[in-house]
DNA sequence: GCTTTATCGATACTATGGTATCGATATGCG
DNA sequence: CGCATATCGATACCATAGTATCGATAAAGC
């Protein structure tokens, strides 16, 4: 097991959805070369960060996709089915829930939790609505590690807490609230009004580019 | 205007949502001791961030909250009013729309585009839904600089040219497909299942550090 | 079979974000 | 009124991600 790096973690799924196209176009090979002109990255960087699956390659031939592949999916802890769960059935919540692009690595929203009376006992994308009480028992019950957060910023912290007393190992927060989790918890926000704004000033950045003729230093 | 980082720009909302809570609460000046110590970073960080939106503060007093607020604001284009398009119009793109984060600090998304009958002309959280092949007009002519994308991988590229043709800037993307963007464009990639596996790697590492007692170098 | 070429992997370098040091300054207390 | 304390902002240092260099190797062409 290796340290690695957030930046080459974003990359290798990237990598993976690539590869998986081109071999369905046939190829069986592939250079890293290959797959950085694809993406506009430098080939060193590609096979830096293959090396850290353990994917080798040969001079002058590069890489055989199927490895690269398979490596990816053991590094990645793909494969192998992971559970989580979500708290917040509303719009996010829903959509997330039902994302295939989750299922189709191995990733499925086991069950959603919410407190509204509308939607516990009902299914969303096939899943089941229970209520909050429920959540620390049960992940206890099926060991999942990792929880969902798309609540009102609210009650975030509260819902966090509940994960954490349930055993939870990870949580992805979408709410827009920085939360705290004790030492040992995994905890990712996720802010899509950073996203939102950061896409806004690269924009703006790239606009005075072209009026100034400037790069910013 | 100055050069900035990544880091940065994801670090001054979460700054901004923290500030704005402690003013409801009476308060009126804010040291960036506390700040840091409220998401666990060093007050010097803290500090630096600040002073790149021009905010000044005062030693041993610290920074006047509703100066810091406003200096965010205005660094990161909140407040004038930023209008957005999006195309896909499923789960996820339908919960975008609706998304209250985003209008409370002046972003909107404007208008959805679609390819599926069902739902072009319909409205989703009050948005009108049109079809496609108007999109590059109505931006040329509303002037809307970013876009959404929120289908299918396969059609990710198509919708991608389509934008661009109609002078969009910008481009959001939750497609799980890296699309090509011609210089000048700026693309932000959103992979959704990119970050749970994150999650999931750095929970393992988490767990590793737990098992062996040994930080991974 | 020898030379050329593409590519790999290891090592060395560079740039950038983050952290520490330190003098300066505003308040409060004896 | 001087001294202690909290905090600021500038400068200097450090760690890490990314980039370049370079020898090694496998295939292809002469």
């Amino acid at each position: 097991m290796k340290r690695v790096s957030v930046p080459v973690l974003r990359r290798l799924p990237v990598y993976h959805h690539f590869l998986t196209e081109l071999r369905k176009s046939g190829m069986e090979r592939v250079s890293s070369t290959v797959v950085a002109n694809q993406f506009g990255f430098d080939p060193i960087k590609v096979r830096k960060d293959l090396s850290l699956t353990g994917a080798v390659g040969k001079p002058k031939i590069g890489f055989e996709i199927n490895e690269i592949l398979e490596k990816i999916e053991e590094f990645l802890g793909w494969g192998n089915p992971n559970e989580v769960v979500l708290v917040g059935c509303g719009a996010l919540g829903s959509a997330l829930m039902g994302y295939e692009g989750f299922a189709r690595r191995g990733w499925e929203v086991l069950v959603g939790f919410d407190i509204d009376e509308a939607v516990i006992g009902t299914k969303i994308h096939g899943k089941i609505v229970m209520p909050m009480e429920k959540l620390p028992d049960l992940c206890r019950r099926i060991h999942v590690d990792i929880g969902i957060i798309t609540v009102p910023a609210g009650v975030a912290q509260e819902v966090a807490d509940f994960m954490i007393d349930g055993g939870i190992r990870g949580i992805w927060n979408f709410s827009p609230t920085s939360i705290k989790v004790p030492e040992g918890i995994v905890l990712q926000q996720e802010n899509l009004l950073a996203s939102l704004t950061i896409l806004h000033k690269k924009i703006q950045i790239e606009k005075h580019k072209v009026r100034t003729g400037k790069v910013l230093t």
